[in-house]
DNA sequence: TGCCTTTACGTCAACGTTGACGTACTAACA
DNA sequence: TGTTAGTACGTCAACGTTGACGTAAAGGCA
């Protein structure tokens, strides 16, 4: 067992951040080293470190000179044991994975806001592994983040229960919490893909499949609410075959797309739950030289979905906004608000690009 | 001035890190709570957090159930001051732009290579703004991260010399250091560069202009260098209202490419310096209709590029390898490579998709 | 049965910094 | 000129944890 893993299960992988590897490394210079050059108090040190009053001009050129001369770095982890009620400056943010572009966009945004209250950002993946959220979790509460924002992998957070009472800040971002009440924000899915299958509806369709991500996550629960809900007020049957869940890759989404091509009764326009869902469906619809006869409205915008031909239909969410608006509730929460949880749930808007605007075939005028 | 300001530059920023805003958050449990509740010592309390041997069954018990009723959580941070040569378990990554597919491709394949390591990821975004650089940096250093990741927006990196001196490992990224000689992982940006105007004039391009990003930024001057090496050994001359310095935006890299074609000796072929240059160039040519008419290789590969239409020929750089190898040489500096300096340099590959094989009017048979 | 070794505790001080408090000297005011 | 207040220092202990060292008791071996 590793040192600290004791509230702290994240201590339980084997790390480097245990002493070891090869030849010490030369200790920095510390405020004592400074002290004994400059020929003052170690206080007096921190004073002209700190630029808080109490140092003449003659003693404060001296210590400047000597931490210059000692490479002196001030050490924050020091500092922060010490005072009292200090922050450690660091914001946790565990994405569902930083090299996607939504949660690459979601991190800039909340960077952005949160290095305007002079916050760092740690980054991690979840890739939907409940496991590894805890782990995190569990790191970032053993260093004292300052707070975290969570687009969380798993789905019950009683487990944030005792944080949240210790006073840790904590902002859902994409989906809810359950079994705790914090701050979230959030799409309103089930609109989302409401509105995303009524416009097909409204453009002659009848036949409409939905694409979805695993079955668990609540994102795509909704989504499906939302698409089910179209079809209801739309007084359109609920075919179960054109509901697929569990889709998790382009290659899989293609692969579902093809199969539905060469059905006997293939659906005339499909709702993606989510962007690589999009881009397998596109690449399917390619293939089958049908992108301009099966329509697609997909979840989530992209760069360059309108540079795609025809141009990509979607249900786009402001990810600038979403960051935002998570960072300006955290920093008032380490600012000392106190009201009660806040549940920020933003509209998504409609994206007309051309692929949602395909006609089904019985409709479209050139038969093309 | 702010408190730990010398040594820190940083820390000039007004922050949050300071104490403050509404009523003090509640204290939390230390090894001092848990020791008088199961009646030991705190030191015996480490034993059992830490998993070191020493402590009975009974005792070891006590001491878990009082840490549960406790919501006891380990701090790292004291941790880390008290024991000789240990770590903080942070690393920096300071990139371009998080929310940018190269960035955000690379912080990603980071954030997993130094999963394995059992380090976290301070992420950031410079902008190319050398100020920001240097804030950030010193912020790390002052919370005495293990190594810094640098894509760098400076062009001379003296400053870090008293850090490598102090035994912070460093990887350049993206960018080779100046003034300085650590590890980095590079592409051959003259070589890629060399390797898209080479392929157009394979194809029969004579006028092939070159969109670029500013001036000073290193890896645009190699970029620079290669296209204008491919011209020479060609024996075309070099005309400099083909080289267009400069081109930050998108918007900007569509009004360029627009001026172009409407200019009496448009040139037949582009090549983007990077994505976004790519991507606005893109938007012009489809505005003037002109997607097939002239011949297009882009700097860096991102996601669609295939789905486009033509699909876009571009020079790829392996982000997940590019991310992986520093990641891999970060972790053996940890580990205590002494070795002198690894510079990687990768090699980006020719990636045709179409864009970059269509022919000049003088040889397109069907003068489409 | 006695002696030696090992184990399970605990004490003390240290890490690098800062808050609280004290002292001496200087400056300002009456 | 004397008194009071303010400034420029310094001392001491604290933050939460862990390394070094010590002690007592128990177990094993001769």
């Amino acid at each position: 067992m590793v040192k600290g893993s004791i509230g702290n299960t994240a201590a339980m992988t084997t790390t480097l951040t245990q002493s070891g590897g090869g030849k010490d490394r030369p200790a920095r210079s510390t405020m004592k080293d400074v002290a004994r050059l400059a020929g003052v108090s170690v206080k007096t040190v921190s004073r002209v470190v700190n630029g808080e009053p109490g140092a003449s001009a003659a003693v404060r050129e001296r210590i400047l000179q000597a931490a210059e001369r000692l490479d002196y770095r001030h050490n924050l982890g020091a500092s922060t044991l010490r005072r009292k009620d200090s922050r450690s400056g660091i914001v946790g943010a565990l994405l569902q994975d930083v090299g996607n572009s939504f949660s690459a966009g979601l991190l800039r945004a909340l960077e952005d806001a949160l290095r305007e209250g002079g916050l760092s950002v740690l980054a991690a993946s979840l890739d939907e592994e409940p496991d590894r959220e805890r782990d995190i979790v569990s790191d970032l509460v053993a260093r004292r983040a300052d707070g975290l924002v969570l687009m969380p992998a798993s789905e019950r957070h009683e487990y944030l229960l005792s944080e949240h009472r210790a006073g840790l800040p904590l902002v859902f971002v994409d989906r809810r919490p359950h079994g705790l009440d914090c701050d979230s924000v959030t799409i309103d899915n089930r609109m989302g893909a409401k509105l995303a299958t009524a416009h097909l509806i409204a453009g002659g369709h009848r036949r409409i499949a939905m694409l979805s991500d695993l079955h668990q996550i609540e994102t795509a629960k909704e989504r499906i609410a939302g698409y089910r809900a179209a079809l209801e007020e739309a007084q359109i049957g609920f075919d179960p075959l054109l509901l697929v869940h569990g889709v998790r890759s382009e290659e899989e989404a293609t692969r579902v797309v093809a199969d539905f091509l060469d059905s006997t009764d293939p659906p005339t326009a499909l709702v993606a739950g989510r962007n690589i869902i999009t881009v397998g469906a596109v690449r399917a619809l390619r293939s089958a030289g049908m992108v301009r006869k099966v329509a697609l409205v997909g979840f989530d915008d992209f760069p360059l979905a309108d540079l795609i031909e025809p141009g990509l239909t979607v249900i786009r969410q402001d990810v600038r906004r979403i960051g935002a608006e998570v960072g300006r509730i955290l920093l008032g929460r380490l600012a000392g608000d106190n009201g009660p949880p806040q549940h920020l749930v933003l509209k998504p808007s409609l994206i007309r690009r051309g692929s949602g605007e395909i006609l089904p075939p019985n409709l479209d005028p050139v038969g093309r």
